[in-house]
DNA sequence: ATCTATATGTGCAAAATACCATTATAGGCA
DNA sequence: TGCCTATAATGGTATTTTGCACATATAGAT
């Protein structure tokens, strides 16, 4: 609802899509990858499952994300030739993917935490004061 | 735990702090405000409450945070000189303010849901597949 | 006189993201 | 053939957020 320079980035969008989490994709990639190798174009349909469906995430930043994760050591590719179109990039987990997807998790698993106290000392503190603020 | 140059921000820190949500300082201070009128210094203590002890927060983001929401109109400033030590901007919530931590408590429970979503969909995969991959 | 706590700021660089555009292959169809 | 669409990957750049270092000022304590 709100407006402003600030809210949203450009479009009356709320923040970094879906969930305001800072490199969000990274984790949901990695995840995706735990279960099957793929191509870019096929992640960028995946993701709707973890909220990227109501608000759509750009191209470039999953196919940049896995460049970079590339780059870490996380992932390697191959190029497809088979197949119809033009070539396709394979990526497939690494071992040091899979451990970086576990402390993705730990960390996500915290930040639910703090997220959870602020929601609930919010509920407690308009219990109290009925939601007027002196 | 990870390295490389995007892990984390500076040094070692995992990601802002301490939640790796987008611009969570705002809700904190304005649900901070919303129980009491108070000045920056405090605020940046009373912020601990929300998870800025184990990562503190850098002042700046706090004081510029606050400047922020004065220039969009959720909060009104007076000099107070009363008191010891330097003057102090005492911050004080205005209606606009309220609704936007309304706004804010809705997006923050949507990124819980997304985030509950995730780790679930993670914990799933890994009874089934006992965190091998192919 | 110097040190510390209180209190508020400025300037700059790094990182993440959105938005726009480009390149290329292949199939369908008028 | 020429045009359109789907598939597939990538590059450039502005905006936003954040971290970090630094600057300034008041007042009490040693």
């Amino acid at each position: 609802m709100p407006r402003g320079p600030r809210y949203g980035w450009r479009k009356g969008r709320a923040g970094p899509c879906p969930t305001r989490i800072y490199r969000f994709v990274e984790p949901c990639l990695l995840l995706l990858l735990h279960r099957n190798a793929a191509h870019g174009y096929s992640l960028l349909e995946e993701l709707k499952e973890f909220g990227f469906a109501e608000a759509p995430i750009d191209p470039s930043v999953v196919y940049r994300a896995l460049r970079d994760m590339e780059a870490q050591g996380l992932v390697t590719s191959i190029w497809d030739t088979t197949g119809p179109g033009p070539p396709r990039r394979v990526y497939r987990l690494t071992a040091q993917g899979n451990q970086r997807l576990a402390w993705w998790v730990a960390d996500l698993r915290e930040t639910q935490k703090a997220l959870g106290r602020f929601l609930k000392a919010y509920e407690e503190h308009m219990r109290e004061g009925k939601g007027e603020h002196h």
